[in-house]
DNA sequence: ACTTGTTGCGACCACTCGGTCACCTTACAT
DNA sequence: ATGTAAGGTGACCGAGTGGTCGCAACAAGT
């Protein structure tokens, strides 16, 4: 109650994110805005990988941008928003190659289209997870966390993931592709051989070139663990 | 600097937790110890079933066990000591099945004693499972998560079991029994399946009965996902 | 040049958490 | 019965934490 200088009593400050950014694209608004988004991303990312997703603090977060936590709250309403916009692109692409995946499939009408939809698929897919690397790593990472605001980003895009491939599995089976084993089942132990895999490369546990794990794996998933019956042991 | 009444000058107390516990085995001293760990573990494997092993807090165990914080630091060092504790039995018996499967498996000179020691392991394993339930639960959840502390008896429990496993890996392959495939991506891609099984079976996205899922698995595992060369699609 | 809204900042607030401590009660040994 | 150490408690402390605010610097349209 004191009568010290107050500001100047200008319109009520919208404390909000402001719905559209201003200034040329290109122009010196626009560049700074990628910069410190960039900034921001990179230092949760590197963070997060190490600290787990919940664990990781704005404060640290922005101790590792070299920004200000005010600044944070300019770009991101809260960590969640944050894990949502490091998603981003991985789940754009994602989705669209399994989507156009899914529609191949069920337009196929022999074995060899079928295989062609599959090869495709890998081939749309390994350029992103590769240019996705670290964002791939933490989705493995925290796919099978609780719930939480922050993770629900991540939790949902696995489970979209889940449910495209049982799409594909039932397209596939329904041409008598696959042998004739409950789809849930086959979903899930194939994509969890996949990424047990993946993460394990990751981790560094598993060196090696990741052409030739993934020949291995692919020969494992179609073919199993044992040697074709008919043919003797060694 | 207030002369408050100073309380009795005896000996210093032990602030760490005694080395032995007294009383006479099933005493009230040790029935009350056993119903307090009890306490404090099931509150506390419920919470970090809901909200993760790091996002739990002392203070919340400390309510769902309708304990006192004081009392849960007469227990328990800290997190990382509760964690081993709720570890132990499942950890000692999955070690012991293990080393067993192991020395069977060396021992094996033909193929039958191969999946004797196999399937001795898997009955061996599965009471445990069931016991354990929520343990093993806790585990897949968290078996990816950064190396913390707390965390740190859970990932080294995920690293004995893929060792114990390669191991195994290793010796059926040198019987014959498996392809001629690198023997870590084969043990990462089965444990995977496996887990990614369990797992959903576990979170309720995959009703069932777990010997039907068992069979699934263990036979896609086996013979892969493909149907037989030399058996054409229906 | 001038106005206007965005951006960067860091002090600040209310709150939470891990861990400790002095004190009281309880079980056991003698 | 009595002494002793273990067990139970909750107030308390210090170190953060998420999120906000007033302000100054600044870019862009006019």
């Amino acid at each position: 109650m004191t009568d010290r200088p107050r500001r100047t009593v200008r319109a009520p400050r919208p404390r909000s994110l402001p719905a559209e950014r201003p200034g040329p694209t290109g122009g010196k608004r626009d560049l700074n805005r990628r910069k410190r988004l960039a900034q921001f991303a990179s230092a949760a990312l590197e963070l997060m990988q190490r600290h787990g997703v919940e664990a990781v603090t704005i404060e640290q977060i922005c101790e590792g941008a070299g920004l200000a936590k005010g600044s944070f709250y300019r770009y991101f309403s809260g960590k969640p928003a944050l894990v949502e916009a490091l998603f981003e692109r991985l789940a754009e692409q994602v989705d669209a190659a399994m989507a156009r995946a899914e529609t191949a499939l069920a337009a196929a009408d022999n074995t060899d289209a079928l295989v062609m939809a599959y090869a495709d698929l890998a081939m749309a897919l390994a350029p992103v997870v590769v240019e996705e690397q670290a964002v791939v790593r933490l989705y493995l990472q925290e796919r099978r966390g609780p719930r939480t605001e922050a993770r629900a980003v991540i939790r949902d895009f696995g489970d979209r993931l889940l449910a495209r491939g049982e799409a594909l599995t039932l397209a596939a089976r329904a041409h008598g592709l696959l042998r004739d084993l409950p789809p849930a089942v086959t979903t899930r132990a194939v994509i969890g051989a996949i990424e047990a895999v993946a993460w394990s490369h990751l981790e560094g546990d598993l060196p090696g070139d990741p052409g030739a794990l993934g020949e291995a794996l692919i020969s494992l998933v179609l073919e199993g663990v044992l040697h074709a019956p008919g043919v003797p042991a060694p």
